[in-house]
DNA sequence: TTTTCAAACCTTTTT
DNA sequence: GGTTTGAAAA
């Protein structure tokens, strides 16, 4: 188990009693000492894996270290907590919850949820949103949670007007979600605190239980976290936390790295172990990012080494814009495929999500196939929603929220009045909107629900999704719409069955609770799919953790990348520095990074300048390339093998596709077309006048 | 109550 | 560039 392990990792796997600090540079075997650690304590040192917890911040990471733990242990790896920050705080309030204060079958409001939320807040109270920002207050009141500040603490603090606002909105936002017996994201770390601080006896069978705990990505608790992991290791100390301050990435979310930079304060005689051996990279690629970090100020001093070979330059490429910027990674991929690389092996990264959208269309110009994760295109569709919401309300009656999603979702009569007057209701005799329904069109929705709450404990998920889908009108609503659109959309929920079909499959039969709790906690429908053999696009902050043997970033501009958001800050700057450092180096063989010399930004054409992290870099380890003039010849030679503009599209028309079959065109945009195919292909993206498709 | 159309708004990054 | 929001008409 510890053979090829080098002298730091040995000892961060075998010093198992009290507290400590293991500094892992990217690719320097982090994951390996976690899992490698948690199986030591189990087959040499005879602990019981129920008294290890191992916290992650992803699904992703989560999953992985628990597959490779069953790998070294099998079955008994099931019983090692291994979770990630919030799925182990919905537990502990899921063991808890009446001690809380709440019912047992609470719900998880997502972002969009609370958004909503505070918007009707902010009306109710006669607030102009146009003066008081919805997001920004949100955004306020979130930082507020995850800094442990209450309504009373906050409004200590309050400097300015918007401040005093914002005070106000939070006290009613937290009344309504315990009257709604529902939780925000910032609630699921919080409350357990809260317990712990309530009741010390509960805190104390965690801390019995819990006797060797593992963090990993340390540098990106915040405040809550940082907390949390302390009460629970405060008894026996067997806390060892992995991290590198030089990836912390998520300030904007309250995480802080000085929770990294202050264990040893915190934890006095904790151990400290460097691991600077980078087994992952080329030594051209570690130069290169060790370039970039070493120009930020506020770090432990460390450098990345390897015994790997020097490699190839990394390649800075200027295309003409962002059209080009395309063009040009897909030829390089091209390139690539040609040597025989697979297109696992590859990852196109970038800023934000938003950028994502030239790239697609150059891959799908090309025929090469990819998938995009991170992007809620799925969860955050309106059909998706609506049945979300259906789904919570039946399972917690007192969710207004949800319930104010569907009343009149498909249309039943029920508008403005009926909601202001139930509202009122509710307000009176401090009870749920669906408590306060009594007669009319809305108690035909109520009986509704409340014979859909029959069938929770006697039938199968996606058999209650079937009913939901038919009994609430929802699918006939679309069926008669009789639109190309509609029928997208019915693809769509055909799509949902079939998640919960395999969630089903994956884990028995499962209870609507479970399920929903899953879905609030995953954002990514990726997740529950496994597309293999595909080019893979994400944003820098996803491919954390990450590693692809040919890696891409795109948008190397100011102003992109770093984000001009972060021009005037400091601070900001050096995190979008750090998460330069983490982009470069997810990279084990080679890296492109690719800029473009103009580009539209929100219907603008601007002219950045290169971005500063790409002259950071020395020109020892950096090639460049700014042919761009013979590009733009090539690149039209290119679009004109593949693509035949000529061919002029109608939403209707019937296409044969050369994999796909026959389909049928349900709408049409400047580039691309959107293609009904029959089950279980789906709905596919073409680009107009590709080879692939012919119109029948 | 529902539909429609023009204006406003937007873009960090995620559990 | 693209989507969401609001006011006015149906």
């Amino acid at each position: 188990m510890i053979e090829g392990l080098n002298k730091e990792q040995l000892e961060a796997v075998t010093t198992t009693e009290g507290p400590l600090l293991v500094i892992a540079g990217a690719g320097s075997g982090k994951t390996r000492v976690l899992t490698t650690r948690i199986a030591y304590l189990v087959s040499e040192l005879g602990i019981d894996p129920s008294n290890i917890l191992a916290i992650t911040f992803t699904n992703k990471a989560a999953k992985e270290m628990q597959e490779r733990v069953i790998s070294l242990l099998g079955s008994s790896a099931y019983k090692i907590q291994i979770s990630t920050f919030h799925s182990f705080g919905v537990s502990i309030i899921r063991d808890n919850y009446s001690l809380l204060g709440y019912k047992k079958n609470f719900t998880i409001l997502d972002s969009d949820d609370s958004l909503l939320t505070i918007k009707r807040i902010l009306k109710d109270l006669g607030y102009d949103p146009k003066q008081y920002n919805p997001k920004a207050v949100r955004n306020r009141i979130s930082s507020a949670k995850n800094a442990m500040q209450s309504p009373d603490a906050l409004s200590r603090f309050n400097a300015c007007d918007f401040d005093e606002k914002v005070v106000e909105v939070y006290r009613v936002y937290q009344d309504k979600l315990v009257s709604n017996n529902s939780l925000d994201f910032d609630d699921l770390l919080l409350k357990p605190i809260e317990l712990f601080k309530q009741n010390p006896d509960v805190l104390a069978e965690y801390q019995e239980r819990f006797k060797y705990i593992l963090i990993d990505e340390y540098q990106d608790t915040n405040e809550v976290q940082y907390r949390l992991t302390k009460m629970l290791s405060q008894k026996h100390k067997n806390i060892c936390v992995v991290g590198d301050e030089s990836q912390s990435i998520y300030a904007f979310r309250g995480a802080n790295y000085r929770n990294i930079l202050n264990f040893e304060k915190d934890y006095k005689k904790a151990k400290i172990i460097l691991l600077e051996q980078n087994y992952r990279s080329t030594g051209n690629i570690l130069n290169a990012a060790n370039d970039v970090i070493k120009n930020n100020k506020q770090r432990k001093d460390k450098k990345l080494w390897t015994k790997n070979g020097i490699g190839d330059k990394i390649i800075y490429h200027k295309a003409l814009n962002e059209k080009d910027e395309a063009l040009y990674v897909t030829r390089e991929i091209n390139k690539l495929l040609g040597d025989g690389a697979n297109l696992d092996d590859i990852v196109i990264l970038y800023r934000a999500n938003a950028q994502s959208r030239n790239v697609e269309e150059a891959l799908l110009k090309e025929s090469i196939p990819y998938k995009v994760i991170g992007s809620f295109y799925f969860y955050n569709r309106k059909e998706i929603k609506d049945l979300l919401a259906y789904l919570k309300l039946i399972y917690n009656s007192d969710d207004d929220i949800s319930l104010l999603r569907v009343i009149n979702s498909p249309k039943r009569g029920i508008g403005v009045k009926t909601i202001e007057s139930l509202t009122s209701k509710s307000n009176n005799g401090h009870i749920s909107l669906f408590e306060a329904i009594e007669d009319g069109k809305e108690k035909q929705f109520k009986d509704l629900i409340l014979k859909l709450k029959t069938l929770v404990d006697n039938c199968s998920l996606t058999e209650l999704v079937e009913a939901v889908l038919n009994e609430t009108g929802l699918k006939k609503e679309l069926q008669d719409e009789q639109s190309l659109e509609a029928e997208a959309r019915l693809e769509n929920l055909e799509e949902f069955k079939s998640i919960t079909k395999n969630f089903e499959e994956r884990n028995g039969i499962v209870s609507l609770s479970e399920f929903l709790e899953e879905i609030s906690l995953v954002s990514d429908v990726e997740e529950h799919k496994d597309e293999t053999n595909v080019v893979t696009l994400m944003t820098m902050h996803s491919a954390k953790g990450l590693e692809f043997k040919y890696v891409f970033v795109v948008g190397m501009e100011e102003g992109v990348f770093p984000h001009s958001r972060a021009f005037d800050s400091n601070d900001e700057l050096e995190e979008e520095r750090r998460l330069c450092y983490v982009a470069i180096t997810r990279a084990k063989e080679k890296l492109w990074l690719v800029g473009a010399k103009r580009r539209v930004l929100f219907g603008q054409d601007n002219a950045n300048p290169v971005s500063r992290f790409v002259k950071e870099i020395s020109d020892e380890y950096l090639e460049k390339d700014e042919e761009t003039s013979l590009f733009e010849n090539r690149s039209k030679k290119s679009y004109n093998n593949s693509i035949d503009d000529t061919i002029e599209y109608k939403v209707g028309e019937k296409v044969m596709h050369t994999t796909f079959g026959e389909g049928i065109i349900v709408s049409v945009t400047n580039t691309v077309i959107n293609v009904a195919f029959p089950h279980p292909i789906g709905i596919k993206t073409i680009m107009k006048g590709h080879k692939s498709i012919r119109k029948v």
